[in-house]
DNA sequence: CGTTCGCTTGAGCCTTTTCAACCACTGTGG
DNA sequence: CCACAGTGGTTGAAAAGGCTCAAGCGAACG
C-alpha cells in the first residue's frame, strides 16, 4: 500500500485557507484563490504552548509567519534582565522579518498559538510577484508603527491607574474584533486577561504590585469587574476608554 | 523671449538628486537614473523654520515626503495637554503615510527642515511599478519600528539617568551618521543638541527638571562635557553607552 | 501533603515630580 | 539708552506616585 506521506505543511491545504483568518483579513486576503493554493503549498504550520519561546533574541529564524490562532508576547530584555514587552501579536498579525535574517527581540507563546509559516525565500519571491501582497504587509507594518507609538504615549506619559485602564481596553476592543472571525475570547461573560500580572507589568512599564493594586483601584469605581484572576467584564465601555486617558 | 516659468518642482531636478541624501540612502536608492528623473518629475521641495508645524493630527496632507535635511519632531498629545514625542526624523527617513490619508500625529520641524515632496497619487502609481522602491520603503518602516521598540523599552524600564544618556547616545550615532552624507551636525568641537530641555524631556517621558538635573549627574561622571547649552561633546563614547543601559 | 507559582496586601522608602524662585539672554519700544 | 517682557535654563525644597521588601494566601501539581 503507497503510504502517502504527508508532510505537517498539508494540513494548510487550500480547503484549510479559506476560512482561515489570516485568509480573510491578514497577509493573503489579497490574493486570489489560485494564488493561496500556490502560497499554501509553500506554508507549513507550527503549534506552540502558553509559554514556549518561538523566537530568541538575535535568532536568525529562517522562516517568515502570520499567527492564526491565540497570542504571542513580543518583548526585549536589557542586559541587567529588566524586561519590556514592545508588543502583542493577535491573529492576523505577523511575525518575523522580511528581508532580513535577524531579529532583535525575544517572542513567546502568551497562549496556545498557531503560527503558518512561510520559508524566507519562498514568500519573499512571492512578495516581489504580487504587489498587492506587499502593500498589505507594508500597510501592516504602518498600523503596527502606530500602534508602538501610542503605547509609547502611555509608557512615557500616563499615570499607573491609566496605563491598566488602557491595557483593558486594548483587550476587549481586540478581543471583540477577533469575536467576528473566531468564537472564543469572550464568551459572554467577560474578557480573558490573557497575561499574567507580571507580564501586564513588564508590557505597562510598572512592577506587579502596583498592576494589582490599579485594578483593585478601577474595580472600587465600578470601571471593571473581576472575575476570577484572569478574567474581567466592563459595564460602561466608555467609562473604561475614559479611565485610560 | 520664452520665459521658461519653471516651477518650484525644479529645483529637484535630476542633477540635484545626484547629491541628494535620500537618492544615496533613502527612498529613491532603489532607482536607476531614468527612474529618479520621472520620479523628480513628481517630486517639489518644501522649507519649514524651526517651530514650524508641518502635520497637524488628523490632517489630510495630500503629500508624501522624505526629509532631505534637518529634524523633524514627531510627536502625540493627550486630552489634558500632555506630550510625547515619538520620534525624530532624520534625512533620509519619510514622513507621511501612503495608501492612508489621515495621519495620527503631529511632525513640527525641529531645526530647519527640507522636505522632498510627491503627491500621494503619484507616488502610489510609483511604487505600484517599482517592487524594489516598495520594499525599501518596507524595510524603512520594519526599521522604525524597530527603534520605536527600543525607545518602549527606555520608557518603560528605563532610570531617568540612563533616559538621557541614550538620548545623547542617539544623537551621537546619527549625527555620526549624517555625517558621511552631510557635513555640519558635529563641527568636530561636539554635536548639537537639537531639542530644548522641554523637548527631551518629551521626548524621555520625564520632565524638563529631571532632565537638566540628570544631564548635570552625567557631566559630573565625566561622561559627557557641555559646551553651552545646546552643545555637548562626549570623550568616551562607549561610557556613554553603558550609562545609558 | 508539601512545594511551587501566581496573586495579594501592607509599610516604608526613593526617584521623580511639583512648585516656586531666580538667572541669562534677546528683542522691543519709549 | 534703559526699562521691560518673554523665553529658555537652572536650582532648591517639599510632595507624591510608584517601587521595594516582606509576609501571607490559595490553587495546582507531583
Amino acid at each position: 500500500m503507497h503510504v502517502k506521506t504527508m508532510p505537517a505543511d498539508d494540513r494548510q491545504a487550500p480547503e484549510g485557507c479559506r476560512f482561515c483568518v489570516i485568509r480573510q483579513s491578514g497577509i493573503c486576503s489579497a490574493l486570489t484563490g489560485e494564488e493561496v493554493t500556490r502560497l499554501s503549498r509553500i506554508a507549513h504550520h507550527r503549534q506552540y504552548k502558553a509559554g514556549q519561546t518561538i523566537l530568541s533574541c538575535d535568532d536568525k529564524p529562517d522562516f517568515f509567519a502570520a499567527v492564526s490562532s491565540g497570542v504571542v508576547k513580543v518583548s526585549k530584555l536589557l542586559l541587567d534582565g529588566r524586561q519590556q514587552i514592545v508588543g502583542l501579536l493577535f491573529p492576523p498579525d505577523f511575525l518575523g522579518r522580511v528581508f532580513s535574517r535577524q531579529i532583535p527581540y525575544f517572542a513567546e507563546a502568551a497562549t496556545h498559538v498557531e503560527l503558518c509559516c512561510f520559508r524566507h525565500a519562498d514568500f519573499e519571491r512571492m512578495l516581489k510577484d504580487h504587489s498587492e501582497m506587499s502593500q498589505h504587509l507594508l500597510e501592516h507594518s504602518l498600523d503596527k508603527l502606530d500602534t508602538a507609538h501610542d503605547w509609547m504615549v502611555l509608557l512615557g506619559r500616563k499615570t499607573a491607574e491609566e496605563r491598566v485602564a488602557s491595557l483593558l481596553y486594548l483587550l476587549v476592543t481586540r478581543s471583540k474584533l477577533a469575536l467576528v472571525h473566531d468564537h472564543g475570547a469572550s464568551r459572554d461573560t467577560g474578557f480573558e486577561l490573557h497575561l499574567k500580572r507580571e507580564e501586564m507589568a513588564d508590557f505597562l512599564g510598572l512592577t506587579y504590585e502596583t498592576v494589582i493594586r490599579q485594578l483593585k483601584a478601577l474595580y472600587k469605581k465600578d470601571i471593571i469587574c473581576l472575575n476570577g484572576r484572569r478574567e474581567f467584564s466592563v459595564p460602561d465601555l466608555a467609562a473604561l476608554a475614559k479611565a485610560a486617558g
